[in-house]
DNA sequence: TCCGGCCATACCTGGCAGGTATCGGCAGCG
DNA sequence: CGCTGCCGATACCTGCCAGGTATGGCCGGA
């Protein structure tokens, strides 16, 4: 049975004659009465009745055009989701990100990715980028945006793109002797507890970090490692020490504390977003164009 | 778009290589190929990403492919669906009925026709002889038992078949000098107040009693015309008079009442069954099966 | 009884589904 | 770094069947 043989059907049910049925689906009337008597030759059963004042379904006729109308509309319905999934205006797309990328990247951009998409379902999960980029490759999200390109096993089939850059501030409590200071030293941060991100779940900030202070130099006066840049503030709201963390931190600043700039400026890693290189996924790609267009600093991968 | 197309993806999708799928379904593989890059242009969207490792759909073929299973479901439904009612195990059957036809035929005809027919909705009413026939014209029926074949305008439209006969008795009140009597004659009956089935609503059954009796003279003592032969009893028990109605009262007879024959003998019009002529529905052919099997006094139409 | 409408049948044809042969690309391997 | 084997795409052919025209058969109305 092909869906021909449903077309068939359903317009001889409607107009009830076979003359202007086979008019109506564009052929002659011979060729549907026998695609009508082939048909009903396969389901085994009668489906039209034919008499004198005109063609009628009969009872078996009745259950098969029910169902012969849903199967079409499936079919019709196939096309035209693929079509849509194809423009990525459908289907879904999981999101991972760490805090930072809160505050001045994924606003805009999810606002408007769901504005110009709005069948699209999307699921965002705040996260690490180590987290992320071991979700990626698990199959777990379709995008992730982090501080600098995932590491790690298989790493070489991701591919990521700098989507922001962010210069290293420090952020102290209001009470702390920093505040109200427009900027503070390397140096000096070395005589203090730090609290910046941690090691295993933000290992490119942390080498980032490292590499400024001069090796091991920033944890001797003691350190303490945060989920997040909510949590670097807020722990340094509660004066336990001076937070390091992305310039973007001004944006989401507490008023119970202080942000300064780090002298000589220390660029952390790029904030990035990453792909799995073997799912070229349309809603991903309307994902990365809606980034693109909202974001001048958009670059190239970083490896 | 054909169904064929969709057997081919759903093929493709499940063996993910073009080779295996194309056998899987009976054809070569260029073929498939063809096939899947024509549906592919049809739809608007590529369907399946072709790696070194296999053939995956994209998200687009995911999207088309859940609505082909979808299709292709319906499709076969669509014939077992109507196979089934050609064989009469499914679709609808609008029953009327006269009240003396539950006492004894329709009890074991519709207990057999829903054991064997479980996927026909049975729609059963009780009702007149003459409105069951007026509701089988207007579509409103599929099948009708009444007293008698229904006349009227367009009755030789409707098909009757007889399902019973029985002789006509009488029926009285305890309390009633009859009762205890094994017979009336039809001289005694003149001489009371009769309960009857109506003259517009069972014509057949009215008219049988009038000739038995002589015209006029079983009405000149008072004569009341009650809906069904339940209530005929319950009038009776009630000593408003001496009821008449088919014999296969005794089946339901109540404590309180007394059934005796009539002589000379009254034989009632048949108990009937009609279907419109012009609804040959499988489920009314196996309708009548039951009940021809059921039942051995079925006979021909006595039009 | 003739006529007109309508569906079925008979027969033909062209397009396309599906066949075989072969190419091109890619991955793994010596 | 070429060789080889695998797989999908392409090229080309063929046979079948969908669909065409012509016509027959049936039925209902005049």
């Amino acid at each position: 049975m092909e869906a021909r043989h449903l077309r068939y059907a359903l317009a001889l049910a409607e107009h009830q004659h076979f003359g202007r049925a086979a008019k109506a689906v564009g052929i002659a009337q011979p060729p549907l009465s026998k695609q009508i008597a082939q048909l009903e030759g396969e389901v085994g059963a009668r489906l039209f009745d034919r008499t004198a004042r005109g063609v009628f379904p009969t009872a078996a006729g009745e259950a098969f055009l029910a169902r012969a109308r849903r199967a079409l509309a499936e079919m019709e319905a196939a096309a035209g989701d693929a079509e849509r999934a194809a423009r990525g205006e459908t289907g879904r797309l999981r999101l991972g990100f760490v805090g930072s990328a809160l505050l001045e990247l994924l606003p805009s951009v999810l606002n408007r990715f769901s504005r110009d998409h709005p069948h699209v379902r999307l699921q965002a999960a705040e996260m690490s980028t180590a987290r992320g980029g071991r979700a990626l490759l698990d199959g777990e999200l379709d995008v992730c945006v982090g501080r600098g390109a995932p590491r790690g096993p298989g790493a070489r089939e991701i591919v990521t793109v700098a989507v922001g850059r962010d210069r290293l501030v420090a952020v102290v409590g209001a009470a702390h002797p920093y505040a109200g200071q427009a900027a503070v030293s390397v140096g000096q941060l070395r005589e203090q507890h730090l609290i910046t991100a941690s090691a295993e779940e933000e290992p490119a900030t942390f080498a980032r970090l490292r590499q400024a202070g001069g090796d091991g130099v920033f944890t001797h006066r003691g350190w303490t490692g945060a989920r997040d840049v909510h949590t670097i503030m807020g722990l340094a709201a509660c004066g336990l020490g001076v937070g390091l963390g992305p310039a973007s931190m001004r944006a989401a600043r507490r008023p119970d504390t202080w942000i300064c700039d780090v002298t000589p400026g220390v660029v952390l890693p790029d904030l990035v977003m990453s792909f799995r290189a073997d799912d070229a996924s349309p809603v991903q790609a309307a994902f990365l164009a809606v980034t693109r267009d909202l974001c001048p600093h958009v670059g190239a991968a970083l490896g």
